[in-house]
DNA sequence: TAGGGACCTGCC
DNA sequence: GCAGGTCCCT
């Protein structure tokens, strides 16, 4: 398929870089190359506008980025109620929420993320991908398609050491045998059925996952749109912003939990796309402050 | 419930 | 030293 756009509320780049999934690569050319569960897309930016190509349609593209939203009232609702992260949706416009499709290959990704940094993250979710098979290859890359919950329950401890996985090598396999347990992609699937509270709850059994990553999971794999993951930029955001005497102290889960009542108190559903903007400003910003 | 340290590896 | 943490221990 290929389809043109200029819509002026979506950035591709940003929405795709900015640590909701991890198998985009910038071409040499500035070209955009993806990978989402049984897609692949290979976007090029003309002016203001882009051109998409891939396996998919516009369904499919629609759906991984959430246009059946409606993004500018979304942006006007959020800086109604919470006027104060105006300047931050400010310096990243077009920024959206993603609806990844495969709740496996998010689940996984982001497994890699836990004290790590991105450059190494995108890596080890790649040698991840590697287990699965083939999609397409595209200018000279192989993109592969995300491997099974089973295909990774399969994968030696020793030999995810060896691709410098660290000690992420022992929980991944051992999180996707717990998956497997549980009824597999099926089950982790019907997570979005269960209400948010109760899939975040299901999700804390597994190994490797804490109240972060059962959030991200909550929110990028799951579509629970209310969960806020409180990272250390998220914490650092929020301390700023709304609760100074507690800026400096640790994370604990009280303090975690406050945090994002006090997004869902005023944002709801929005809550979780509202958060990122603090996220990746504070990210981007960090070492200047 | 808060605080502290280990854990892999790579980059500032 | 410190990364988009988790787990285990006072």
């Amino acid at each position: 398929m290929k389809v043109v756009s200029n819509t002026a509320s979506l950035d591709v780049r940003l929405s795709v870089m900015c640590g909701q999934v991890f198998r985009w690569r910038e071409l040499p050319d500035g070209r955009l190359l993806g990978a989402d569960g049984d897609n692949w897309w290979l976007v090029t930016f003309v002016d203001d506008a882009f051109v998409v190509e891939g396996n998919g349609d516009s369904v499919d593209w629609g759906r991984y980025f959430r246009a059946d939203e409606d993004w500018p009232a979304h942006a006007s609702t959020v800086r109604r109620l919470a006027p104060e992260l105006a300047p931050y949706m400010d310096v990243l416009p077009g920024l959206r929420l993603l609806r990844p499709s495969d709740a496996v290959e998010e689940t996984f990704s982001f497994l890699c993320t836990s004290n790590n940094h991105l450059s190494r993250i995108s890596g080890m979710v790649g040698a991840l991908a590697g287990y699965g098979p083939t999609l397409a290859s595209v200018e000279g890359y192989e993109v592969h398609r995300f491997p099974t919950v089973e295909r990774i329950s399969d994968i030696p401890e020793s030999e995810l050491r060896q691709k410098g996985f660290g000690y992420r090598a022992a929980t991944i396999p051992v999180a996707a045998r717990q998956i497997v347990e549980r009824g597999g992609k099926a089950w982790l699937d019907g997570l979005k059925e269960t209400d948010y509270p109760q899939a975040r709850l299901e999700l804390l059994q597994l190994s490797g996952v804490g109240p972060k990553l059962a959030d991200c999971i909550c929110l990028f794999a799951l579509d629970h749109t209310e969960a806020v993951p409180v990272d250390t930029h998220v914490w650092q955001a929020a301390t700023r912003l709304y609760f100074p005497e507690l800026a400096g102290t640790s994370l604990t889960e009280k303090r975690y939990r406050q945090v994002g009542d006090h997004f869902r108190d005023k944002l709801g559903d929005l809550a979780g796309w509202a958060h990122q903007f603090l996220f990746y400003e504070n990210l981007l910003n960090w070492r200047r402050r």
